[in-house]
DNA sequence: GTCGGTCTGTACAACGTTGCAAATGCAGCA
DNA sequence: TGCTGCATTTGCAACGTTGTACAGACCGAC
């Protein structure tokens, strides 16, 4: 049923070759051969068949986005934005979801999962150095997102460190001193490698204020039921912070309700800030005041980097080195941290400060 | 590089066909046979290449899935239900988005944007009528949502006037007399097709209550804000409605944002019901009462609709008749109805009813 | 000992496309 | 007129896989 270059061909009187030249603007086609070709494809209502041009190309024109999850709204976003950059160079994206699971993320990371791919996008969890260490480079890969690897792999990410840093500044600048943060549930082995957890350590040793352990709380995975249940555990345990720094804006979302259920108020009593810059911390009864990462950079980045990949080394990619590519971010304030006066209307909230993206070797 | 059948029969000593044998388990290979071709498959790592099976078979084991917009968690969640369902066949997703745009929902329909798969799953927002009489039945087409159409292709979706009348119902049921519609912003051609504003219409008219204008008003687009806004909009008409039926969550959730800044309680002044259940209407310092669609139904019906039209009809697809698949929903009582007390711990609010699901002819 | 049947394995073609090299046609020039 | 060179077009092979048809080996039965 499906026209083939064969039925074009023989409509106009041409070789199949030549149909596929004029399919291909090759030029050395003369125009009468065009017009004619170009007739006949119109009124067959011919268009190619990608799977063949596949095969023959080598290439499938579909790059895999691998993401934790979706129903988390930065990853939905991400996704959004993936799709658009992929789209402006006429590639599309397919979908993976993870779970946030390491035996998933193995599996992403090889394109086990997806296979007829050109390249994988990864946004990892609980992936580790060694499940990168024996992947085959067929596919190149390139890892979004706070953990680091050695491997030789590009990662897009913003500087995690200073992201958190600039939102614990902000919440000491607001003259508050027993800052709290409340984390996501990684695998133990991760612990040490929480960048944002560091960023909130380093900030208040260098003001001078403590950061003693027991203002560390993590909840169950990473979303808002994990963020509420850690915020109340902390509450329980007699510490009683006047602001918190989130791992995530789902988490921040947790914890608000969780203030919200203890009758005390934000931000007088305590002040929030998360991380990501969802759309759903504008419109809560507070919004939240958030790290906003330029998700259309890492987006652009990450699907140059892939095409970058599959253009340049053609095997020879191993070892090519690879790149920290850091795109910017801001502090977007909201009623979270400066209340409702200040802050105005929800979605027109000021904003703090504008870091510059740009790229560390490595 | 890639290791091809060729090479892991060289290895073997056998046909290319032998090893393609083994592969795909066909009976009539010795053991001995298979043990050796299984021996030179594990040494070389060799994996079917997809493209190249999916050329011969004429299928690529992929499923568009278009929606208005992965930032809104509806889809979101119902893209992780879809994956999960098309995982169960070995079917992968593709995801597209429309936007919610006539033109893309077209080409999605026809499936021009993604051209590479077997079936679409099209969740239209402004598509009409005549956009689907010019379509080539060459891939299967699944259509998910309130919106109904003429076209022979499987529809999918709750009953949305049940729904809603089960919705309005509820706020009846707590004394409620002036209930406002907040619904979406849609092509002005589309608006009599409104069911959840029928079922609303309906619901009060057979209980005796007013349903005038002035007690629906639509945002712009179908988002947190377009909901702000049109509550707003609502209220500096002087309109006082006690309680609000909107469209979607997001409208409810933007329905209470607006209702927080002028000072009013949820939900003794104002009751709010919402429609998806997404996660977000659970952790909101006020907790949303919503209809909730039973996702993974729907996500099951579409994709088993979609590889049903591939087993079966071959080319005569067409006028082999749609079906009107409606799977089940729930009516999820939170605290923007019943209050805090009442409600107990977001997440785990009473449900007030069970709608089985149920297939109805056309 | 021959015949028919079953079981294994093979050769070939095809899916629809494109790169390559060769073939055709035409114009210009000696 | 015949040749060269270029623009245009074509045929062939190949991408990696699988369906069909068939060849050979082996078995038991007459």
């Amino acid at each position: 049923m499906p026209v083939s270059l064969k039925d074009v061909a023989e409509r106009a009187g041409v070789s199949i070759k030549t149909v596929s030249n004029v399919v291909n603007d090759h030029p050395h086609v003369t125009p009468a051969t065009r017009a004619r070709v170009q007739q006949a494809i119109d009124a067959l209502g011919y268009r190619p068949n990608p799977t063949a041009r596949h095969l023959r190309r080598g290439r499938t024109g579909i790059i895999a986005l691998a993401v934790p999850e979706l129903a988390n709204p930065y990853f939905a976003e991400l996704a959004e934005a993936v799709i658009d950059a992929a789209g402006e160079h006429e590639y599309t994206v397919l979908l993976d979801r993870t779970g946030g699971r390491r035996e998933q993320e193995v599996l992403a990371s090889q394109g086990f999962r997806t296979r007829v791919i050109d390249g994988i996008i990864l946004s990892p969890f609980e992936l580790q150095d060694a499940d990168l260490a024996g992947r085959s480079d067929e596919v190149p890969l390139v890892l979004l997102g706070e953990r680091e690897y050695d491997a030789p792999y590009d990662h897009i990410a913003i500087d995690n460190v200073a992201a958190a840093r600039a939102a614990v500044r902000h919440l000491l600048d607001l003259g508050r001193t027993r800052i709290a943060y409340v984390g996501a549930d990684t695998d133990s082995a991760n612990r040490p490698a929480e960048l944002r957890l560091a960023g909130w350590r380093a900030e208040l040793t260098a003001a001078g204020v403590p950061a003693p352990d027991s203002l560390v709380v993590r909840g169950k995975g990473w979303g808002r039921e994990g963020g509420a249940r850690a915020m109340a555990r902390l509450l329980d345990s007699g510490v009683r912070p006047d602001a918190v720094f989130a791992f995530n804006d789902l988490i921040a979302i947790g914890v608000l309700r969780a203030l919200h259920e203890r009758g005390l108020r934000v931000p007088e009593d305590v002040a929030v800030v998360g991380f990501d810059d969802i759309a759903e911390g504008r419109f809560g009864a507070v919004s939240l005041t958030t790290v906003s990462p330029d998700k259309g950079a890492i987006a652009r980045l990450a699907v140059a980097s892939v095409l970058g990949a599959l253009a340049g080394g053609s095997g020879e990619s191993k070892g090519s080195g690879r790149r920290d590519l850091a795109p910017g971010f801001r502090l977007v304030e909201r009623e979270s941290t400066v209340g409702r006066g200040e802050a105005g209307r929800p979605g027109v909230a000021g904003v703090r400060d504008q870091f510059g993206g740009g790229a560390g070797g490595s």
